[in-house]
DNA sequence: GTGTTTGTTATCAA
DNA sequence: CTTGATAACAAACA
């Protein structure tokens, strides 16, 4: 499940290693995921710069326009050097290695770029719910305008903008903490990691937070998203980086999938609910 | 076979 | 018009 910091880490990832090469052949087999003229638009061109706006990566091609990447709940971007075999790997005892253990290209493969270096870049989804798809610069401006709201980590997540996202509204905390159109990048790990930060329960009213509780509510984002980028973000199950290696942040999680643990603070078992249609962790104690 | 997982959007309601 | 709440989507796993 990507989110800001797993996001993040992909871009800066790939930003060291794709771009500047020049696309001479991609593989576009689902055409679910992948935009139809894509081949022909991206090959012959390079990657000038990969941006990020909350959970979306877009790609500067050398034509001026961006290629759109939405990874939704488990895409991958993984970056090889060198051509791999394509043909499964059989190990001892006969049984294929499953795409979990991630030999590329696998069974989720949907696109497939090669470069000029004979490096390849494989965009996996399993579910294919994710996405690539062009985008004029222009249109790209306006999507990243329109569909996000202040961006955690920039200097445009400023206290002021932040508290103002909270009057009057009748929402709770953990609807807003993950409408992108408010706040970019958060999603349901980040939220619950936030709300326990804070020491908020997630379904508290938006509009009932005093000031002293926002100013720790936004602390506590910055402080979340900044220690979970660091650990270069949390796996579960399909979040990889650009080399096909998983996050570090899973054993400094707090609260989520934590649920019949023990609290790391008051020792308190940590519970589990559903709030704005997703799992919901908290501790009762720690959260008020 | 059933329930569960989540990012985003469509849809309906207030 | 704005805001809110919920279902739906996809696919695999326990």
């Amino acid at each position: 499940m990507p989110e800001l910091p797993e996001v993040e880490t992909i871009r800066r990832d790939l930003s060291t290693r794709v771009v500047d090469k020049k696309i001479i052949a991609l593989d576009a087999r689902d055409h679910k995921v992948a935009d139809k003229n894509l081949a022909k638009i991206l090959v012959g061109k390079k990657f000038i710069k990969i941006e990020r706006r909350g959970k979306l990566l877009a790609f500067l091609l050398s034509d001026g326009q961006y290629l759109l990447a939405h990874l939704k709940m488990t895409g991958q971007l993984i970056y090889k050097e060198k051509r791999t075999r394509s043909k499964e790997k059989i190990v001892a005892g006969g049984h294929k290695i499953s795409p979990s253990d991630l030999q590329v290209p696998n069974n989720f493969t949907r696109v497939i770029f090669s470069f000029v270096d004979k490096s390849q870049l494989f965009f996996n989804d399993m579910r294919r719910f994710g996405y690539l798809k062009l985008a004029s610069a222009d249109e790209k401006e306006k999507i990243f305008n329109e569909n996000f709201g202040i961006e955690p980590l920039t200097e445009n997540f400023k206290f002021k903008n932040f508290s103002a996202l909270f009057a009057r509204r009748k929402t709770n905390l953990k609807a807003l903490l993950m409408n992108q159109k408010l706040i970019a990048g958060i999603g349901n790990i980040y939220a619950d990691e936030a709300c326990y930060c804070a020491g908020l329960l997630p379904w508290r009213k938006a509009g009932s937070l005093t000031a002293g509780e926002l100013k720790r509510l936004f602390s506590s984002i910055t402080e979340v998203l900044k220690v979970a980028l660091k650990n270069r973000g949390t796996s579960f199950d399909d979040f990889v980086d650009a080399q096909g290696e998983k996050g570090g942040h899973y054993n400094f999680l707090n609260v989520y999938e934590r649920d019949g643990e023990k609290c790391r603070r008051c020792k308190s078992i940590i519970k589990k609910t559903r709030h704005a249609g997703r799992g919901t962790h908290f501790c009762l104690k720690c959260q008020k």
